[in-house]
DNA sequence: GCAAGGATATTCT
DNA sequence: GAATATCCTTGCA
């Protein structure tokens, strides 16, 4: 167990880069929090993918419907959704509110509440416990309820930042998608070893996509 | 270190 | 009925 908290301060939502792939870009190196009773989990965000408006493989690309409603909240609202029947994948709107676009947390790398994480991914190593967007959920104990929490207000589930500056981010293509597979638009730390899938770069580090 | 296959819920590219 | 923004286990190199 760790004392002494680690320094992240609250991402507000003017913070945010409006365009969404800008805005996955960004949350590369900043970090995901949830204050909880017992205590903090936090863990730093180490690779996402962005869902623009216009790609067919975003949950928003056929208009709003009742379960996407909150992909077209204001930046920075989380989306919530269960894929193959197993696994939550907990996404953050993007865009200027009405507009349907967001991006998926796949992977961080575990910081504070480690104890907490593994009870809920029991047997897991510290590598995996939250490498992949399912087990990300699983291990922070993340599901529907979260769906359309704002992000922003540094109470409960919320976005931070330690460093100021840019890191670097390496770029490919998305993982698990059999439609618009060419776009780069997935994001990760270079070097971490809390990335899931590839981690050969397609792009050059601070390169624009 | 891969590759293949099964489980499972919701939507309808 | 088919597809899906996945994970886990098993088997093989």
């Amino acid at each position: 167990m760790r004392n002494q908290r680690l320094p992240i301060l609250p991402l507000h939502r003017d913070d945010l880069p409006v365009d969404t792939i800008e805005l996955a870009r960004f949350m590369i190196g900043k970090y995901l929090v949830h204050d909880l009773p017992e205590g903090r989990i936090s863990g730093r965000v180490v690779e996402t993918e962005a869902y623009p408006v216009g790609d067919s493989t975003s949950h928003a690309f056929m208009g709003r419907r009742p379960h996407n409603g909150s992909m077209f909240l204001a930046p920075g609202h989380a989306y919530v959704r269960l894929t193959y029947g197993l696994s939550y994948m907990l996404n953050m709107s993007a865009e200027a509110e009405q507009t349907g676009a967001g991006i998926l947390f796949r992977a961080i790398e575990p910081l504070e509440g480690l104890a907490f994480m593994e009870a809920r991914r029991p047997g897991a190593p510290l590598r995996d416990l939250a490498r992949g967007p399912g087990r990300l959920t699983m291990a922070r104990g993340i599901g529907p309820s979260f769906d359309g929490h704002d992000l922003c207000t540094g109470r409960g589930l919320w976005i931070g930042v330690i460093e100021q500056g840019e890191a670097s981010v390496g770029v490919t293509t998305r993982i698990g998608l059999s439609r618009e597979m060419h776009r780069p638009l997935r994001f990760f730390e270079p070097g971490s070893a809390f990335v899931s899938g590839p981690r050969k770069l397609l792009l050059t580090p601070h390169s624009r996509a």
